[in-house]
DNA sequence: GCCAAATAGTCCGAATAGGACGGTCCGAAC
DNA sequence: GTTCGGACCGTCCTATTCGGACTATTTGGC
């Protein structure tokens, strides 16, 4: 009852329920797929446990199925609601944790033949193609549900990401290919607040 | 001496040490946590056991340090050199990972009380302020090092995201705050592919 | 009825997280 | 030359998390 450690897969849990009302671990779980993985990845296993764990929480309500696999759904309680609603009126400065393989290799450039490089740039340049085309439907999909504003905003961050990393990974993989060693890019500034 | 599990910090170890020469684990914690720990993160006690089974493995060779504080000191040896090179010669489509808490309270917006959405975007705003900041003054530090190429490309492209993710929640903390409802800008769309 | 495919859920060893904690060295103060 | 504080250096430990292998159940085609 008492409302304890609550994690994000916690409210990942608990938003989807609110979002596409009483659901069962497995649809939560095919939800999730469709679009929180990218941007909160998690095993899947997590939310049988974690419907599990809500439920103890009071969080979260069971309603057995009566026919066929008498599976788990699990609906908000009242209590649920109001834990998603408190989470969601805090805001956090928690920036975003990047994780690139890509980058490492990159990072350590230095070492490498300058056609490792461009390989590498290419490859990065064709993964990130395929991934703004599945994104752009998503934005497509999305663009017809005015309710699902803000999983378009999302959406959008995510094709901005993208498109910027598409374009840097193909200035690497052209540079060294170039004419002439280029001449550095002007780049938008802002007022410095020190950090590191 | 055979070549086992490498994975990724094991090239983060080698990386460092081919670019820094012989280095104790201290030294290179330190030099993780000023770039490599933005795009790679790991629990710094896992540097003491990576050096060690890189030992094992023959990609190092570690020599005591006679005075004081006898750290250990690791060096490249000829297997190592090679297994960072062979390493760095194979392209990797593995795009990127992202995670961020912001995004998963923005996603649930539809619950959130107008305010919080305005919230959650101005602490953003200025976490990412703060984050470009810092970055520039990488950027600034890497202008100078004409050796360092390939980090300053992984600096650009990592402010490159900052920038974009910026300017995305400036967007929304205008939003709703606006005159009117915005007509959606619009956006480069590249050939679909297909994927999802 | 039987089989294949899709659906649904469980389990568990391995890897990671990341902070708490314990020593060690050095320079400054007295 | 002793003491002390702070930076330096490294180890350890427990709680998650990872993620895939595995099982079981249902449905539908024939």
């Amino acid at each position: 009852m008492s409302s304890a450690r609550l994690t994000p897969v916690s409210y990942v849990v608990l938003g989807l329920i609110a979002r596409d009302g009483p659901s069962t671990p497995y649809e939560l779980k095919a939800a999730v797929g469709l679009g929180i993985a990218h941007f909160w990845p998690f095993p899947h296993s997590q939310i049988y446990s974690e419907t599990e764990y809500l439920k103890e929480a009071g969080l979260l309500a069971e309603e057995r199925e009566n026919r066929g696999r008498r599976r788990r759904r699990f609906r908000l309680t009242d209590a649920g609601r109001q834990a998603l609603q408190a989470w969601l009126s805090e805001p956090t400065s928690d920036t975003l944790h990047l994780r690139s393989y890509a980058f490492l290799k990159l990072y350590f450039g230095h070492f490498a033949r300058p056609d490792d490089i461009a390989g590498l740039a290419r490859a990065q340049v064709a993964a990130l193609q395929d991934q703004l085309a599945s994104v752009t439907q998503m934005l497509e999909r999305l663009k017809v549900r005015p309710d699902r504003k803000w999983q378009m905003a999302v959406a959008e961050m995510y094709f901005q990401i993208a498109s910027a990393l598409l374009t840097q990974w193909k200035q690497t993989a052209a540079s060294g290919r170039g004419p002439a060693r280029r001449i550095a890019r002007p780049v938008a500034r802002r007022k410095s607040k020190a950090r590191a």
